[in-house]
DNA sequence: CGTCTGGTTGATCTAGATCAACAGGAGTGG
DNA sequence: CCACTCCTGTTGATCTAGATCAACCAGACG
């Protein structure tokens, strides 16, 4: 999908609105314009790297990027999926401090980049900028906080359940049948990555769950076969 | 130390330098002073409970804090513990949605407390405290996302480690020969809940590491025997 | 075709949970 | 002052979810 996008201009960006950059005037948006610049990436790819400085922000018109976290020994974790009208990377820009992950390209993805020194000059000319960037750190900030509580408490397949939501809420659809399906976005590894698990139990989890009937695998296409008992299992709170 | 403290005046508050309402002119430490209320509060006693309405955001003067979620199935955690000059409920502040984890006082605490409709006209008429609080979402979110990552990739033992440091950095002193020592904030069973653990692994661990010479418990009292083990163990990184 | 990457399955091992008993204070009340 | 209870923490015995190691399989792709 990113790559037949034709138009990579701000004001035609199918997923402005969706930014921290929606509700500018024509100029505000001419003159990101005229400071970005945007390009094609692969799978893989990494926008920057953990321990990196930050040079400014990356807004992802479309694709998904994922935030990977690696320790001292080796081990990595995802710790948050972005997809498209999400911009990252501002969390060190505000605070001047290094990468504390990196940011790495899951599925092909078209990424525009704002260099610092001209995202400082536009966030005091727009004041309401800072704003939208406050309404988006509390809403990433909401966002880990669930994973770390869910991490904190639950096992293995209740936390794979609830990623599988997750994806539903945001790409899931109907079929011709008005049955539920997602797409998972990412592989096993990486879903497992995201739970602090290793593929092997991955597969078993969704074994003993289609066993019991909740989900349908075929791949990365996921029926949703018993959505109650999903979310009954899966828990409303937080 | 909190019940000694006889003036809770903002304009002389020992702490507010470290909030977000420093560096507020005279006219508006005043016009907060007439709008917010402020007590005393006992260990065990809660500002807002999970699941409640906004109702305002309380600013901690002296003591400690944590927000506490509790699962569908009864289990609890700590997701955050804040302490003298932090500002607490400003996330649900500012979304308007009910707060997604209660706020439990763990030691005796001095806390201010500022309604809603007063602070909403105070963040129109001061922009800039706008500006603090996202700075403040900032540096939770940081927290809160080395939490994640540690929990998603540690072993029992490195997370304890890790929450004793940060203890450590937060509170620690030296003794007369120098040796680093911490007082623990909390009892075991709470910090096996800020780490997704039961009091029983707790005193494993404890006596685990005791027994390789990284530390010394004296009830709350630890004694830092091999500091550079600990932080070789911990990792510096994130 | 081989080779690679992603995924599954089986056998085994282990960190940490669970269940249960007990120990040391700190209050409280006689 | 002792007896009692409550609360926090420790220790021991056992159990289990999930990690680890290893083999294998199916597509994709040059």
């Amino acid at each position: 999908m990113a790559e037949m996008n034709a138009s990579h201009k701000c004001a035609t960006c199918p997923t402005r609105h969706k930014t921290e950059w929606s509700g500018l005037s024509e100029a505000e948006l001419a003159a990101i314009e005229k400071v970005k610049s945007a390009r094609y990436y692969e799978p893989g790819e990494v926008l920057f790297h953990q321990g990196d400085a930050n040079d400014g922000v990356y807004c992802i018109q479309d694709g998904l990027v994922g935030s990977r976290y690696v320790d001292a020994e080796g081990n990595s974790a995802l710790l948050q999926l972005a997809n498209a009208g999400t911009t990252i990377g501002y969390r060190s820009f505000l605070t001047k401090l290094p990468h504390g992950s990196s940011a790495e390209i899951l599925s092909p993805s078209f990424v525009c980049f704002i260099r610092s020194s001209a995202l400082s000059k536009l966030l005091i000319a727009n004041p309401q900028i800072g704003e939208r960037f406050l309404q988006h750190a509390i809403k990433d900030m909401e966002d880990i906080e669930i994973r770390l509580a869910r991490s904190l408490l639950g096992n293995l397949r209740n936390k794979f359940l609830h990623v599988i939501m997750v994806f539903y809420q945001q790409n899931g659809y109907r079929d011709k049948n008005n049955n539920p399906i997602v797409e998972l976005p990412i592989k096993r590894t990486d879903i497992a990555e995201m739970i602090g698990s290793k593929p092997e139990s991955i597969s078993r989890v969704i074994s003993d769950i289609e066993k019991k009937g909740l989900l349908k695998f075929d791949h990365r296409r996921v029926h949703i076969t018993n959505m109650d008992a999903i979310l009954y299992e899966v828990g409303i709170t937080l």
